[in-house]
RNA sequence: CGGGGAGUGGCGCAGUCUGGUAGCGCACCCGGCUGGGGGCCGGGCGGUCGCAGGUUCAAAUCCUGUCUCCCCGACCA
C-alpha cells in the first residue's frame, strides 16, 4: 500500500481552465487522470484503481450469470465491418496496414464475435452462451467533451448472448438485466433502468442505465414507476382549454404573426389551443405535414420511429405549393398526408389558413382534414403517467442491454442445427458498460465543495491515514504502526507520511481524493490516546481509541457506503 | 459540420488594442522558521509566447495561413 511519499498523485489546487463538468474538474484535480488530447485520457494511478474496482464488480455479476470472459483485439479486418455494414459508420476509425489492406478500430465487437462463433457453433447443443470481454474501445466522436464522461477512446465491457430462439434471448436478456441491476447498485450509483431507442441498429428492445447528473448528456421522463429516455418516453399530455366550436372553419386575419406564440396572443388563447405544422420529407414517401399542439415539440426519433423510415426538413421550395406559406401552414387543404400526434385531443383548434397572414378558427381534426395518427412529440414536465406527473433530468448513459436479434448471425452466417436438422440462426444481444462512466458518475453525484465523495466499492483506497507527525517524532511512530495494523486488518489504505506538507495540505488533498475514511495520526493523538477518524461523506468526526483504532477503523468502514 | 471562446514556464493568469530586451500567484529547488486546515522569511531554477510565413530597425503584440484545445448545437451502439 502506498506512501503519499513516493506515489504519484499530482493534485492541484485549481482546475484546468477549460474544465466545465464537476466530474472533469474533480478527478484532474484529484490527481486521478490526465489528458492527452481531445477524448484521450490517461489514468494515473489512484485513477486507476478506481477504474479497475469498477470493472471488477462488472466481471463478478458476468461470471455469476455464466458468462465468459474473452478477450478479442481492437484492430479488425474492414472486410468484416463491410460485411455487417458498419463500415459506413463515420464514427468507425480506419485505416491501413502497411501492405495497404484495410483495417479499422472497433467501437464494439459483434463482427468479431459473431464471425467466431459462426464458425464455433453447429449444433443447437452448443446454445445458449455468452461471452464478455473488457476491452479497449475506439471511436470517432464528433465532440468528446466533460472529461471521461464521452471520450473517443475508453475501456468498455461488452456482453454477446447467443440463443436458439427469441423465447431464448428474452430470457438470457433478463438474466443480465439482473446481473446490471446489481452491478449498479454494487457501484453505489444512483440510477434508473429506461426504455431506450432501439436506433439504427434495429433490434427487439433495449434499454439504458441511467445515472443522474448535471453533466449527463441525456434526458430522462421520471415519474414514480416510470422512467424512460425522453427519445422515446410517451405521457399524457396536460389538458388544454379550448374554446366553444363552431359549425365550420372560419378565417382570422393574421397579418405578421407568424409563430404560435404571435398567435395565441393575439386571440387570446393559450398555445396549446393552437396546431402546429411542419412539413417533411420522409424517406420514400415524398412530403408529409406533421402536426402537434402548439405547446408541444416534434420528437425526432419517435417522428423517425412514427413514420417508419428516417425524414428531414422539407424546403420551402417543396412545400410552399402544396400547403402553404411557412408562418401560415395549416393542415386544412393541405394537398400532402397529415400526421397528427397523439396529444391533439379533440376539438376546435387554431392552425395556419395556408395563405399569408390568415388563420382559421373552429377547425376539427377528422371534420375539417383527414389524417393518421403517431406518438411523436416530446414529453414536457408535468405530463402524466398513470396520473403522476413526469420531471425530466439530465443523467449519464452508464450501460445498455440491447436484444439484437438476427442482424449480425444473417450476414455471418452464425446458424445452428436443429433437432430437426434444419438449419437456424442464432439469436444475439448485446450488453455494455463503461466503468470509467461509472467513475465519472459516481464523481458527478456525490462530490461537495471539498472534492470527491466515493462510494466504498470504487473507492481508489478505503482510508486515508493522515500522519502529521514529522520524521522521529513519537506521533509519527505511531502513526506508522496504525499504518501496519490497517493493512494487516485488510483495508487498503493510503498513507501521507509527506515531510513537506502541512496539516492544512493534508487535509485538502484527503478530501479533494475521497476516501470514505479518514484517520488522523498528531500530536493529538498522543496527548488523548485516540485517533480522529472523519467519514468523508458528510464530514462526521468521531475519535477511535488509539488502542485497537485499527480493528474500530475495520467496524466502522463497514458501516459506510 | 454550424456558432462561440482560448493557446504566454507544471497549473491558473496579466501583457496584445497603442510593436521597443517577457511578468504575477501557485507549484518546484536551496536555507531557515512553523507544524491539527493549503503557514512565514530569504535566495534560486524554469518560457523558441501553439506552428509556419510575412510586415518592420525591432513582433507575444500587426498581417496571412495553419494546427490544437474547450463550450453550445448538430451528431452519437
Amino acid at each position: 500500500m502506498p506512501r503519499l511519499s513516493s506515489y504519484l498523485l499530482p493534485t492541484e489546487k485549481q482546475a484546468p481552465a477549460d474544465a466545465e463538468a464537476i466530474s472533469h474538474k474533480l478527478m484532474v484535480r484529484a490527481g486521478l487522470v490526465r489528458q492527452l488530447g481531445a477524448g484521450l485520457w490517461t489514468y494515473m494511478p489512484a485513477g486507476w484503481r478506481a477504474h479497475e474496482n469498477a470493472a471488477q464488480i462488472v466481471r463478478e455479476e458476468m461470471d455469476r450469470i455464466g458468462s465468459q470472459e474473452i478477450l478479442m483485439p481492437v484492430l479488425n479486418p474492414a472486410e468484416l465491418w463491410q460485411r455487417s455494414g458498419r463500415y459506413e459508420i463515420d464514427e468507425v476509425f480506419k485505416l491501413q496496414d502497411r501492405k495497404g489492406a484495410e483495417m479499422v478500430l472497433a467501437m464494439t465487437n459483434e463482427e468479431v464475435v459473431t464471425f467466431h462463433v459462426a464458425s464455433l457453433v453447429r449444433s443447437y447443443r452448443q446454445l445458449p452462451f455468452s461471452l464478455y470481454h473488457v476491452q479497449t474501445k475506439e471511436r470517432d466522436e464528433p465532440r468528446p467533451r466533460a472529461g471521461l464522461l464521452r471520450t473517443r477512446e475508453f475501456i468498455m465491457k461488452d456482453a454477446y448472448t447467443f440463443d436458439r430462439d427469441r423465447a431464448g434471448l428474452d430470457e438470457h436478456y433478463e438474466r443480465f438485466r439482473g446481473a446490471y441491476d446489481r452491478i449498479f447498485d454494487r457501484a453505489g450509483l444512483e440510477w434508473y433502468r429506461v426504455e431506450s431507442d432501439v436506433g439504427m441498429m434495429g433490434g427487439f428492445g433495449a434499454h439504458e442505465y441511467m445515472a443522474p447528473c448535471a453533466a449527463g448528456e441525456n434526458d430522462v421522463a421520471l415519474a414514480p414507476g416510470y422512467a424512460a429516455n425522453v427519445e422515446v418516453a410517451s405521457a399524457e399530455p396536460t389538458a388544454v382549454e379550448l374554446p366553444a366550436p363552431r359549425d365550420a372553419p372560419e378565417e382570422v386575419p393574421t397579418p405578421g404573426l407568424t409563430t404560435i406564440a404571435e398567435v395565441a396572443g393575439k386571440l387570446g388563447l393559450p398555445e396549446g389551443a393552437l396546431l402546429k405544422a411542419f412539413p417533411v420529407i420522409a424517406e420514400g414517401r415524398g412530403l408529409v405535414l406533421v402536426v402537434v399542439r402548439g405547446d408541444h415539440q416534434i420528437n425526432d426519433i419517435k417522428l423517425t420511429n412514427a413514420l417508419g423510415t428516417t425524414f428531414r426538413p422539407a424546403r420551402e421550395d417543396e412545400f410552399a405549393q402544396r400547403i402553404g406559406p411557412p408562418g401560415s401552414m395549416g393542415p386544412v387543404g393541405a394537398d400532402v398526408p397529415v400526421l397528427l400526434d397523439d396529444a391533439v385531443a379533440p376539438g376546435p383548434y387554431v392552425t395556419g389558413a395556408n395563405r399569408e397572414g390568415l388563420h382559421l378558427r373552429g377547425v376539427e381534426p377528422g371534420r375539417d382534414f383527414p389524417f393518421k395518427r403517431g406518438d411523436v412529440r416530446r414529453v414536457e414536465p408535468g405530463d402524466t403517467v398513470d396520473g403522476h406527473a413526469i420531471r425530466i433530468e439530465p443523467a449519464i448513459e452508464v450501460g445498455n442491454i440491447f436484444k439484437l436479434g438476427t442482424r449480425f448471425s444473417e450476414p455471418f452466417g452464425a446458424t445452428y442445427l436443429d433437432e430437426n436438422g434444419a438449419e437456424q440462426l442464432i439469436w444475439m444481444g448485446s450488453y455494455g458498460i463503461g466503468p470509467a462512466r461509472i467513475c465519472a458518475a459516481a464523481v458527478e453525484q456525490f462530490a461537495d465543495e471539498q472534492g470527491i465523495s466515493w462510494p466504498r466499492s470504487l473507492t481508489p483506497f478505503d482510508v486515508h491515514l493522515v500522519g502529521l507527525g514529522r520524521e522521529g517524532t513519537e506521533e509519527r511512530a505511531l502513526a506508522e504502526r496504525l499504518y501496519e495494523e490497517l493493512c494487516e486488518a485488510g483495508l487498503d489504505v493510503i498513507y501521507d507520511d509527506r515531510e513537506d506538507v502541512g496539516p492544512g495540505g493534508k487535509f485538502a488533498d484527503a478530501e479533494l481524493l475521497g476516501c470514505p475514511l479518514r484517520l488522523t495520526v498528531g500530536k493529538r493523538s498522543l496527548a488523548s490516546g485516540e485517533v480522529e477518524a472523519q467519514v468523508r461523506r458528510g464530514q462526521e468526526s468521531r475519535a477511535l481509541p488509539l488502542e485497537g483504532a485499527a480493528q474500530a477503523a475495520v467496524d466502522l468502514w463497514q458501516t459506510l457506503a
